[in-house]
DNA sequence: GTCGCCTCCTGAACGGCGTTCAGGTTAGGG
DNA sequence: CCCTAACCTGAACGCCGTTCAGGAGGCGAC
């Protein structure tokens, strides 16, 4: 059977929710299609570009409309939308954080949240920086918490799985320090309790 | 002539800067030893050891002492003498966030946020989660600073480094939504400023 | 002084990886 | 029906991390 570019990557996901990034490689990929690995480079340049279309297929089934208007609000749905697109698949943290490092694809979050971030009328370039935080709040909790969560489900033990409330409270840090800065406050004021 | 582990460790740090994390290969490694790559493992269980190892000593030699008393200063001490010490050596800061990750090793940065904050008398067992977005976002951010740093000293266009105060203002958000849940605000009061 | 031990290393292999390339095959539109 | 483009094969290249049985060398104990 031939196949198409986005049969590949449907493949590709169901390798990679099945076994791992680790195990992601072209010569199961090609197994699974049941074709010889040099066929995948008709497709893909490379492996790197190959895992960018996967990232943005992964982050693209995980989109969601956005409900809320205010921008404080905006920005929190962004980012739990985010993380939960990356933990609907395994080891899908890692696998956007990599392409985004690598500065292939996956900027689609990135630009939602300057765009989200433009009605608080941050000052002197603050927005972009603004974004990057968020974005690095989100990937790095959420790998430390996939990893923790994936080792639970594995039989690693000493290995304390990170509270469920722990990614809203950090994001909230994070957010109470942008609204701080904003001309625009937001739907709500600053959150006082511990 | 005969290496004992920190020689290893030492022109592991050599190759890395030399050459990146990417070709810090045991083979490459052994052979500026003048020595078969087998010979490492009497060193280390396994490249991630040694990585771990690399890791650890990349950031022993960025340690400086703390020079601030207020744990909002210190704060910002500890993640910029972080940042410092990620930017000293090639790599720096994917090495260190790998190490992280695979969760052996490099564990002071996050001890110390813990014990500088405590002094802020967070509620409900915030501090972790507070240095766990602190070292998120300096580890993420640099990780970005790095990449673009080297993606432009190599011939790589397109590509605008980050503005140095970047990290500062990142930083500086996550400050002041940590100093908002803080029972003892620290040393100054909240910037307002833009 | 020599014996034994512990540290460090060799040599050779194993299985896996990403990638390249010349050439074969097949589907589908004109 | 044929031609073209899309898709694929087969075979190889040079790397990688890792294992393991065994050799060599310094050094303290006797």
């Amino acid at each position: 059977m031939r196949h198409h570019r986005d049969d590949v990557v449907r493949h590709a996901i169901d390798v990679l929710d099945a076994y791992g990034l680790a195990d992601l490689t072209m010569r199961r990929l090609a197994g699974e299609l049941d074709v010889r690995p040099s066929a995948l480079y008709h497709h893909f340049r490379d492996k790197q570009s190959l895992l960018a279309a996967v990232a943005d297929e992964v982050l693209r089934r995980g989109a969601r409309p956005l409900v809320s208007t205010a921008w404080d609000e905006q920005v929190v749905e962004i980012c739990s939308g985010l993380r939960d697109a990356l933990l609907a698949y395994r080891d899908g943290a890692e696998l956007v954080s990599t392409v985004i490092a690598f500065g292939l694809g996956a900027s689609r979050p990135y630009d939602d949240l300057v765009a989200a971030l433009a009605p608080a009328r941050l000052g002197a370039d603050l927005a972009p920086t603004a974004a990057r935080t968020l974005l690095h709040l989100v990937l790095g909790h959420t790998l430390d918490e996939q990893t923790h969560l994936q080792a639970g489900s594995a039989g690693a033990i000493g290995d304390d799985p990170r509270p469920r409330s722990d990614f809203a409270a950090g994001l909230g840090l994070v957010v109470d320090g942008i609204r701080l800065r904003a001309s625009v406050p937001g739907s709500v004021g600053l959150d006082q309790g511990a």
